[in-house]
RNA sequence: GCACCCGUAGCUCAGCUGGAUAGAGCGCUGCCCUCCGAAGGCAGAGGCCAGGGGUUCGAAUCCCUUCGGGUGCGCCA
C-alpha cells in the first residue's frame, strides 16, 4: 500500500514485451475495443443547409463528427452517420427563387440579386442546367408552376456539391435524412399525437422572456410542447400560430425517427444552437422514454467556432457579400490532411483559431508535421535497413532497455485512450494523445544523436537493430491506428 | 433577468467518469550541431488550477456561491 486506497503493482518486463507483441501481431486492430458492444449509434453531423457550398463555418463540426464517429467504430460501436437535409423551411424557397434568377439568367436576361436572396455564383451553374432542362417555359410563368420543382431540382444538386466538399475531406454520410419526407410521411403528426396523448403537447400562450420586453410582444395561441417537463426553461412551441410546423417541431419528429433505429443518438451543432439543445433533449426524452421513464441516450456535441487567421491576421469575411471562406479553398490550399488534424488539436467546446501559415509549418510546435515526421522516420529506418543489406534475425525483445521499455509502455496505453475518447464522446484525445507518443518517439531517436550506441539502425549489429526496429513498428503502428481514426493519411516521407 | 460554455505557467492550450510531486508547446535562461533525417536536442526557472464554501481518506476534477469573459434567449432555420 502507498497511501490510501492505492496499491502499486508492477508489471513485469514480460508482461511489457507480451505488449509489444500484441502491437505487432494485432497491427491495424490493436486497440480496438468491445465496449460498445455493437450498441447502434447513430452520429448526426454537418447537417448544413442546402442554400450552398459548404464553408469553413461547417468544418470543424464536419470532422469532429467524422472522427467521432470512427472513435466509436473503433470502441466497438455500431455507427450510422448521418446527414439531416434541411429541405422543407422558407430558405429553400428563397433558394429556388435565387435559382429561377439564375435561370432566367442563363436564358439570356440581365438580372440582379435583390437583397435576400442567394448571390452566390454556384447557382449560376444551376440556372443553366435547368435552362437546358426546361427552355424558357417557366420564365414569366407565376411561382406557383415552378416553386416546388425548381426547389426540388436546387436542393439537389446542392446536395451534390456538399456530398463533393466533404468527399475532399474524406467524409461520407451512411444515411441522408430529408426533413420534407419526415413531415411527408406523417412523422410529425404522429409524434405529436402522441404527446398530446400524454399531455405534453397543447394550445397555449408563452409567457414573455423575462428581462427586457420586446416591443411588439403580443400574446399568441400556438401549439407548444411542455419542455419545461424535461428541465427546459420555458414549453416550446412546434407549430405557429398560424398552424404551421416551426422548426423544433419537425426536428423533434426527426429524432423520433433516428432513435427508432438506434439505441443511442449523438447531434453534432455549432456552438450558436447552444441555446436549443435543453428542448430537443426534452423531445427526446419525452419521446423515447420507455416504461422505465429514462430515454434513451441521447448526446449534444457543441462544437465552437473556428477564427481563421492569415500570418496572424483574423480573415475578413462577410456573409451577406458572399465571399465567404469555402472549405474546398481551405482543403485545396492545405490539404485534407491537415485540416482534419488541425480541427481536433483543440477540445471541440473551446475556440480555435486556424492560421494558415501555422497549420503548415514544419515545426515541433505543429503536431500535423510532428505526427507525421515520427512516422516518416519510422519508415526511413526500414529503408535504411535495407539499403545498408542488413539481414534482421527475429527479433529479440529482451534486448531492449529502459528508455525504450518505457515507449512501449506509452504505446500500450493506446486502447485506453481509445476507450476514453469513446466515452468521452472526444475525439481530440487521439490527437493529443499521437502528439505525446510522436514526442516521446523522437526523445528516444534523439538519445542516438548523442550516444551513436543507442540508435536504431545499428549496422554493425543485426540483434539489437531488429529489436529496436521491432519497437519502432509498433510505434508507427500506433500512429498509423490512431491518424486512421481521425481520418488522417499517414505520410511515409517527408517533402 | 434566465440558460449554456469558459476561467490551469507571461502566452496558446491539455488534464476534468476524483487518486500519488498539476503537463505540453511558445517565450525566457544555460549548455549542445564532424553523429540513424539538428525542418533541432538536453537541462532549468516559472502555477494558492479566478476567489470562497461544501462533499470525501483524497478535489484542477463533483456540488453551492461570488467575481470575471463569451454565447443564446417568443411563432428563425
Amino acid at each position: 500500500m502507498a497511501g490510501p486506497g492505492f496499491i502499486n503493482v508492477r508489471l513485469t518486463a514480460d508482461a511489457w514485451v507480451e505488449e509489444l507483441r500484441a502491437i505487432l501481431r494485432d497491427a491495424g486492430d490493436y486497440g480496438r475495443l468491445t465496449v460498445g458492444q455493437g450498441r447502434r449509434v447513430n452520429v448526426e453531423y454537418v447537417s448544413a443547409n442546402p442554400t450552398g457550398p459548404m464553408h469553413m463555418g461547417h468544418c470543424r463540426g464536419a470532422v469532429v463528427g467524422d472522427a467521432l464517429a470512427s472513435v466509436l467504430e473503433y470502441a466497438g460501436y455500431a455507427v450510422t452517420r448521418e446527414y439531416y437535409v434541411n429541405d422543407a423551411g422558407s430558405q429553400v424557397d428563397t433558394l429556388a427563387r435565387s435559382a429561377h434568377l439564375r435561370y432566367r439568367e442563363a436564358l439570356g436576361e440581365t438580372v440582379t440579386i435583390p437583397e435576400g436572396l442567394y448571390p452566390g455564383d454556384y447557382l449560376v451553374p444551376i440556372g443553366r442546367m435547368l435552362a437546358k432542362d426546361y427552355g424558357d417555359r417557366y420564365v414569366t410563368a407565376p411561382e406557383a408552376d415552378w416553386l416546388e420543382l425548381f426547389r426540388t431540382r436546387t436542393v439537389a444538386a446542392m446536395m451534390d456539391l456538399i456530398r463533393a466538399d466533404l468527399a475532399l475531406l474524406g467524409i461520407h454520410h451512411d444515411v441522408f435524412s430529408s426533413e420534407a419526407e419526415v413531415q411527408a410521411a406523417g412523422r410529425v403528426t404522429a409524434a405529436l399525437d402522441r404527446l398530446r396523448a400524454d399531455g405534453l403537447v397543447y394550445q397555449g400562450t408563452l409567457e414573455p422572456p423575462k428581462g427586457e420586453l420586446p416591443e411588439d410582444w403580443e400574446p399568441v395561441e400556438m401549439t407548444l410542447f411542455r419542455a419545461t417537463a424535461f428541465g427546459d426553461d420555458s414549453d416550446r412551441p412546434v407549430a405557429k400560430a398560424d398552424g404551421s410546423l416551426t422548426y423544433f417541431g419537425t426536428d423533434l419528429a426527426y429524432h423520433a425517427q433516428k432513435a427508432e433505429d438506434a439505441d443511442e443518438l449523438i447531434d453534432i451543432w455549432g456552438a450558436d444552437h447552444a441555446g436549443t439543445v435543453k428542448r430537443i433533449q426534452a423531445a427526446v426524452k419525452a419521446l423515447t422514454a420507455g416504461q422505465d421513464g429514462i430515454g434513451k441516450p441521447f448526446d449534444v456535441k457543441l462544437v465552437q467556432m473556428v477564427r481563421l487567421l492569415r500570418g496572424g491576421e483574423p480573415m475578413k469575411m462577410s456573409k451577406r457579400a458572399g465571399n465567404f471562406v469555402t472549405l474546398a479553398d481551405v482543403v485545396n490550399e492545405v490539404g485534407k490532411d491537415v485540416v482534419r488534424f488541425t480541427m481536433l488539436t483543440r477540445k471541440a467546446d473551446a475556440q480555435m483559431d486556424f492560421d494558415f501559415a501555422k497549420v503548415v509549418e514544419a515545426s515541433k510546435d505543429n503536431p500535423v508535421f510532428y505526427v507525421q515526421y515520427a512516422h516518416a522516420r519510422i519508415c526511413s529506418l526500414h529503408r535504411k535497413a535495407v539499403e545498408a543489406g542488413m539481414a534482421l534475425p527475429q527479433p529479440d525483445l529482451s534486448l531492449l532497455d529502459a528508455d525504450e521499455m518505457a515507449l512501449v509502455k506509452l504505446a500500450a496505453q493506446f486502447p485506453r485512450i481509445v476507450e476514453g475518447a469513446a466515452a468521452n464522446r472526444e475525439p481530440h484525445r487521439i490527437a493529443f494523445y499521437l502528439g505525446d507518443l510522436a514526442a516521446a518517439f523522437h526523445a528516444g531517436w534523439n538519445r542516438g544523436n548523442d550516444d551513436p550506441s543507442r540508435r536504431f539502425l545499428m549496422v554493425n549489429d543485426a540483434a539489437i537493430t531488429a529489436a529496436r526496429l521491432a519497437l519502432a513498428d509498433s510505434i508507427g503502428q500506433i500512429i498509423r491506428n490512431g491518424l486512421a481514426i481521425m481520418g488522417v493519411a499517414a505520410a511515409e516521407e517527408m517533402n
